[in-house]
DNA sequence: GCTCCTCTCGATACAGTGTATTGATTTATA
DNA sequence: TATAAATCAATACACTGTATCGAGAGGAGC
């Protein structure tokens, strides 16, 4: 190829610059930024690398794979959620949940990649410790008992968090609130209405109280630390 | 271009074979087959077309966006939600929670595709009224206490259903079962413990149970439906 | 100081994505 | 039958993750 070109004609090799220091942190706080920013989906090796002045291929020295980027952003996560707290097992179970909502409301991507099989980075593994021993000194050391109860927890906050998220992301995403959403499908579903085939529907429409995703948040992590204080009993 | 060539070396134009008949109904279909087969990920446009021996462009005269049709396949998929049913509130509370997870463990995808605002499709709200209809047969009749009661439900629903499914697909991608994967992450687990941070941890490695997904999923259910009992008491 | 080797990096390439545009062909209408 | 409208295929664009490979930089041995 290039033989085909005289040295008067050949440019000259781009000159290479200093490389920037990478380090896996730096990798995993350019691709947190942009995610913060403009979603998961804005996460792709090239831009992280862009963000780093670097070459794409250049992130695959600290990462093999774009998955396992993911998973450190997982960890850096679980290293901001702060530490539970409370002094009777319920309180402690109250302050995981808000805990890891705060994250994911802070990091909305947060909520996207929750749910798979459990991480084992190390500051995971550090919340996973903090929550067994807070809730231990708070008396309820039933293994059986503690394992059922933050499994349960868990699959509960990673579904309403993940719930809450994506209405965030809607509302910003088409400019309406949920209040304004809800005006923009009235239309469609007063004629969905008037087919006479969802009665109850339509009035639980009509006469429900509008819950924000918060309030479902509470009301459901209430349920359930009751629910699992009459397991208690029983 | 073609003027380069002439007639006798330019070949015929394509045959344009009769197009084969195409419907929502049939790409939608089309659609969840590929996705039931090899994930969400493996629906793409052209995938979709081609299956249905179409060009890609031909779906957008019956779809405006991929999301659009993701939003087809989700109301296709409640149509397969079993109605709910029971005598006691608790029951039907608990017959909706299990249809919704039958069809998730059947569909995949659908998992994923839950949890942003609600979807409105025909289906959908026919799956909601006959939940409605069907609570309300127990004698709960309170709208602010099934508003709550139901969007507590989705919610640990959508993330149970998630945390189910990621399991099964992980073990699918990676070949191995939860106990292999543990086996396989032991040796790492073992290096952690033995750096003393994770004491609390590493006893509930060892002594705890090991709850599968679906004895998750039932003992959390449980747990709502407790808490939602006791809050009625109240 | 010079040569060789290894390590690391950038460029290129590939197969894929959703969808805008365009131009040709079929069907319906007058 | 002539024209207009509907419909479709082809092309194009800007992306994606990552495999491959040639070139350059740094260090080792002489």
């Amino acid at each position: 190829m290039t033989d085909s070109q005289l040295i008067w004609e050949r440019p000259e090799p781009t000159e290479r610059r200093r490389p920037s220091p990478l380090s896996r942190e730096r990798i995993v706080r350019a691709a947190i930024d942009l995610a913060d920013a403009d979603g998961l989906d804005a996460v792709s090796l090239r831009k992280v690398a862009a963000a780093l002045d670097a070459g794409p291929m250049r992130l695959y020295r600290y990462v093999d794979t774009k998955d396992e980027l993911l998973t450190l952003m997982v960890d850096a996560a679980y290293a901001e959620v702060p530490a539970p707290a409370g002094a009777t097992w319920d309180a402690v179970l109250r302050s995981i949940a808000t805990g890891i909502r705060s994250v994911a409301l802070r990091h909305e991507w947060f909520a996207e990649l929750l749910g798979g099989r459990p991480h084992l980075g190390p500051a995971t593994l550090a919340h996973g410790e903090a929550s067994l021993t807070a809730l231990r000194s708070t008396g309820l050391d039933d293994l059986g008992t503690v394992t059922g109860a933050l499994a349960a927890l868990n699959v509960y906050v990673i579904g309403a968090v993940r719930k809450e998220v994506a209405e965030r992301r809607a509302q910003r995403a088409s400019g309406l609130d949920q209040r304004q959403w809800q005006h923009a499908t009235a239309p469609y579903l007063l004629r969905m209405f008037a087919t006479g085939a969802y009665p109850a529907m339509e009035e639980w429409v009509h006469d429900a109280p509008h819950l924000q995703a918060d309030e479902v948040f509470e009301l459901g992590l209430t349920y359930l630390v009751e629910g699992i204080r009459s397991s208690l009993r029983a």
